[in-house]
DNA sequence: TGAAATCCTACTAAATTAGTAGTAAAATAT
DNA sequence: ATATTTTACTACTAATTTAGTAGGATTTCA
């Protein structure tokens, strides 16, 4: 049930805008690579997957960098980690037809339910209830 | 948010022994193993670690088998897929103190709450709850 | 004594993860 | 203009983990 890094380092980024919202500020990915100890590089091709979702305001060149295009309640925590993780059910069978059987399968329920809970839980809490507002 | 085959597969044998309770009767792998399509040898293996938590009774030889040694209320998901998994925590850090800055980290309680409602959701479920009784 | 089952240890191919490397394009300061 | 800083984009790769396989040894029962 481990996330991967880009899951974790999706939301440690997301976080570290969410608390210089307020400011108005861009905050480039060389601040966050070394406030986290995070390549840049690696930093740089999470952020293609979480771009996808319209999620920043971003500015090229000196002074430039990102910031939320929303306030941080508009985050739901399940958004950003599937942003990063594409698929975050427990078994894959959820979201894809991979398995002919899945009406038959006893197990699914399990599976199903389990995804359901996880993913309430996920979007019922956004990066408003986690941040310290600087 | 993945779980691996050993732990889907642990509760398919499970739920499949549960099914079986009230008959008292021993179900082989070489049963579970021809109906759920899950190779002899890896059930096996699956077995070694579910064996340690004293989860069954087994007999060896000619009609010999396992079947649970507790009604299936007994068996709590989260105990079932921690004794096939080892740990089912979302992040490491959780259950080890492979990050010595736990302390000073913004994202550990957005990790530490999503495993408590994960763990309080699994322990919350048991083999009861999902097995259509034969 | 032989068949059927569990029990035990070691190995391995495939897939996934966690990055790195290199370059292009845009914004800004001088 | 041009040098610097930053985002934007694509391709590659080492390390780790997963999902098994292989080969037996031991126990039980007919």
């Amino acid at each position: 049930m481990k996330l991967t890094t880009k899951g974790r380092y999706a939301i440690a980024i997301m976080l570290e805008l969410a608390e210089h919202y307020d400011s108005g500020e861009l905050i480039s990915l060389k601040d966050i690579s070394e406030k986290e100890g995070i390549s840049l590089k690696y930093l740089e091709k999470i952020m293609i997957d979480l771009k996808k979702n319209d999620f920043f305001i971003s500015s090229r060149g000196v002074d430039g960098g990102y910031k939320l295009a929303h306030e941080p309640s508009f985050y739901k925590l399940g958004d950003i980690i599937i942003a990063a993780e594409k698929d975050i059910a427990p078994v894959s069978c959820i979201n894809d037809n991979s398995c002919e059987k899945k009406g038959l399968c006893k197990t699914f329920p399990i599976w199903n339910d389990l995804n359901k809970e996880l993913m309430k839980y996920l979007n019922s809490k956004t990066l408003e209830d986690y941040i310290e507002r600087k």
